[in-house]
DNA sequence: CAAAATTAATTTGCGTGCAATTTAATATTG
DNA sequence: CAATATTAAATTGCACGCAAATTAATTTTG
């Protein structure tokens, strides 16, 4: 098992057992998160991906969807319904810009601005659920941006 | 601004905001995976999470449903028709377990055997867009690991 | 200024992702 | 050994996530 080809073979496979292990990481982690926000959203009747938008709100309120989707890296067409579902639970309202009728304002109801308070205390926890320092985390968050930049930078077209 | 009160306002935005950045951070990575990926599966007609199954099956064919859902983290739900589109575009055959006919097994067929080569090189495409070494994947993969970890095992009942 | 191009949201269609229910098979135990 | 409990898949229902098509408003430019 020295020749070339056997050798080859070998690299391929720590390649291949590396970059599975590299992606999945990521994926893991991702869902841990969804996982871990989950019972604490739930009393609010809030999936993940629109406390996400709520938390981009509470940083800049009267945002068009076409902002927050460039936020928080979601498109209008899953944005859309989940604005609806937003407004539907009473927590944002959406109107359209008097000055350019092609754009919808979202904006923090009295009730999702007063969701606020109690936001913190579930960043609070997931804080102490992740186990990290403030500067643990923050390695970890531009590690992640590095690679998330690299590959979206990478077009890589089949 | 140097009550009591408007330090602990100040330490709960920093909180704030460092959550939503380190929530974020993962969240973002695992999407430019899946985006990465998507023009070179495309042309298998595959998507990520079918291909994580096939990296699996590539590893250890013939398993079950179950065996599947655990090492990749998805439950039945999800891999019941993600299984049947496999199956239908000819990657792999589902058969009941004679011993036990409450499982399915599994496994590749000789089109699915096939792809494990052409994989490779998807798994190598990645790796050079993620402008990691093998030891900073590894890094990574660690810290995500050990994040996942805590974050699953913390339960924070609502 | 009118036709063409661009832009912002919405809608549609498909594939996850997960909780909860259902169905069928196997284990348990009374 | 028959009633009960457990287990593995499949199914159902809801919410993303994204590509593609559609609609309406605004720019561009000929």
């Amino acid at each position: 098992m020295t020749t070339k080809a056997a050798q080859s073979e070998a690299i391929s496979d720590e390649a291949l057992t590396l970059g599975k292990q590299l992606c999945f990481a990521v994926y893991s982690a991702a869902h841990a998160f969804t996982r871990a926000y989950k019972p604490l959203l739930d009393r609010f009747g809030l999936t993940y991906p629109q406390y996400l938008v709520l938390l981009a709100l509470w940083q800049r309120d009267g945002m068009t969807v076409k902002r927050i989707g460039e936020e928080i890296g979601l498109d209008s067409g899953t944005l859309s319904p989940l604005l609806k579902r937003l407004e539907a639970a009473g927590y944002v309202g959406r109107q359209r810009d008097p000055g350019d009728e092609r754009q919808v304002i979202v904006s923090l109801t009295d009730k999702g601005r007063d969701l606020k308070t109690e936001a913190f205390g579930i960043l609070a926890d997931i804080g102490k659920a992740s186990g990290c320092s403030l500067e643990e985390a923050g390695e970890i968050r531009e590690t992640l941006h590095q690679l998330t930049r690299r590959l979206s930078s990478s077009e890589m077209e089949g």
